[in-house]
DNA sequence: CAAGCGTGGCC
DNA sequence: TGGCCAAGCTT
């Protein structure tokens, strides 16, 4: 069998029959009835790919619904609150998509209407050469290449590139565009593709339309594309979450600062656990903790969090005034609030706290201070953790 | 330009 | 169950 070089071959076989192949594939066995396929309108394709960055389908799909009940358009979607979009984005996760789609949509409102070009689009905030592609193939039928997580892996796979560089991926992406009246059944091919057959594991090659033209399949190296980077390991951070009510039955929330894990959302005042600090909080607290909730686990990509929810009743003299990133909420007034979901998850335990019933576990001061030396000695071990 | 940025689901 | 992944972009 002849041998391609670890570099694209425009002049291979595989390069022409490749759209092709893949446009039959989509056709018959790709997926047609998706909430936001069906329309070329570049506000409801922009939504949806915004959305669907870094996040799968199937945790999409309720969230695109419901933000477009609330956002018809772009012009009420630019006409509304950043609070009011964040609240809608609570739970979806990477929550600078939902500022940088807010304030694109005020900048697209004030040009009375969408850019018609990938460059275009690729000015707006949160649009990047991929998604400025998708919206282009799929709202104006433009002759664009993307370039996210499922067509890298088919490219390496079909081309047997090994380390390509970004750029190069790019040129084959392009090289490969079908004509523009059959671009979005290709693009959306392409993500179909990686969806439904060309699985990172296990991919499902006899049932593919590649599979045929496909270096890596007939040289059985699948398994080795693409080659998987190794993530850098994650910091360990401990907090504790203070739940501070009042005699209004009211809690005392802080939005987070606008850069940072969960900008600009809301969540419990912090107080940051180190084993050099001693652990006071900073409120000028005077009363003892009375309940103690289960400890919080939470794993973001660079981040494994542990936080540890601890419940105050705040002394009647008690105010917050001065800072105006606090603020009191009812139970029932932080569920319309953008919260980050662990945070959104305590919500029925306060309720229950709420009467005084007080389900948590009751502990002295003592006990705070014994579990907060567990939580901080060496649980650290960071080497062990490696392979 | 490498690092920062969420979350739920899967095996 | 814990490590890994998913329609990437920004700084």
């Amino acid at each position: 069998m002849e041998q391609y070089s670890n570099r694209f071959d425009p002049a291979c076989p595989a390069t022409h029959s490749f759209a092709l192949l893949l446009n039959v594939w989509q056709r018959q066995y790709g997926r047609h009835t998706l909430p936001w396929q069906g329309t070329q309108d570049p506000y409801l394709i922009w939504v949806s790919e915004i959305m669907l960055q870094q996040t799968q389908v199937r945790t999409v799909i309720p969230y695109y619904q419901r933000f477009l009940s609330t956002f018809p358009t772009v012009e009420t979607l630019a006409q509304s609150s950043l609070d009011q979009v964040l609240s809608h984005w609570s739970g979806l996760g990477y929550y600078a998509r939902a500022r940088h789609l807010h304030r694109a949509a005020q900048l697209i409102s004030a040009n009375g209407g969408f850019p018609r070009t990938v460059a275009d689009l690729c000015t707006l905030p949160g649009i990047g050469r991929s998604t400025a592609g998708a919206i282009a193939a799929f709202a104006y039928g433009d002759r664009a290449a993307i370039l996210d997580g499922n067509v890298k892996r088919i490219l390496c796979r079909v081309f047997a590139l090994t380390s390509p560089a970004e750029e190069e991926l790019w040129q084959v992406a392009d090289a490969l565009l079908p004509d523009s009246e059959n671009i979005a059944t290709y693009t959306q091919g392409l993500m179909d593709l990686g969806t439904l057959r060309c699985l990172r594991n296990r991919p499902l090659c006899s049932d593919c339309p590649l599979a045929g033209i496909c270096q890596a399949h007939q040289t059985e190296t699948i398994a080795q594309y693409p080659s998987r980077p190794k993530r850098p390991q994650r910091q360990v951070r401990h907090s504790r979450l203070l739940l501070i009510d009042n005699a209004q039955g009211q809690w005392l929330m802080q939005r987070k600062p606008p850069t940072g894990i969960w900008a600009g959302l809301w969540s419990f005042p912090e107080e940051t656990l180190s084993p050099d600090l001693p652990s006071s909080h900073s409120l000028g607290l005077d009363g003892e903790p009375h309940t103690m909730l289960s400890p919080i686990r939470h794993l973001l990509t660079h981040v494994e969090w542990h936080l540890y929810p601890i419940m105050f009743h705040s002394a009647d003299s008690l105010e917050f005034p001065a800072d105006p990133s606090y603020g009191w909420f009812t139970t029932e007034s932080m569920e319309q609030l953008a919260l980050p979901a662990p945070i959104r998850r305590l919500l029925p335990q306060l309720t229950m706290n709420d009467a005084r019933t007080l389900q948590g576990e009751k502990m002295t001061s003592q006990g705070f201070s014994e579990i907060h030396r567990t939580m901080l000695t060496p649980c650290t071990t960071d080497g062990d953790r490696q392979r």
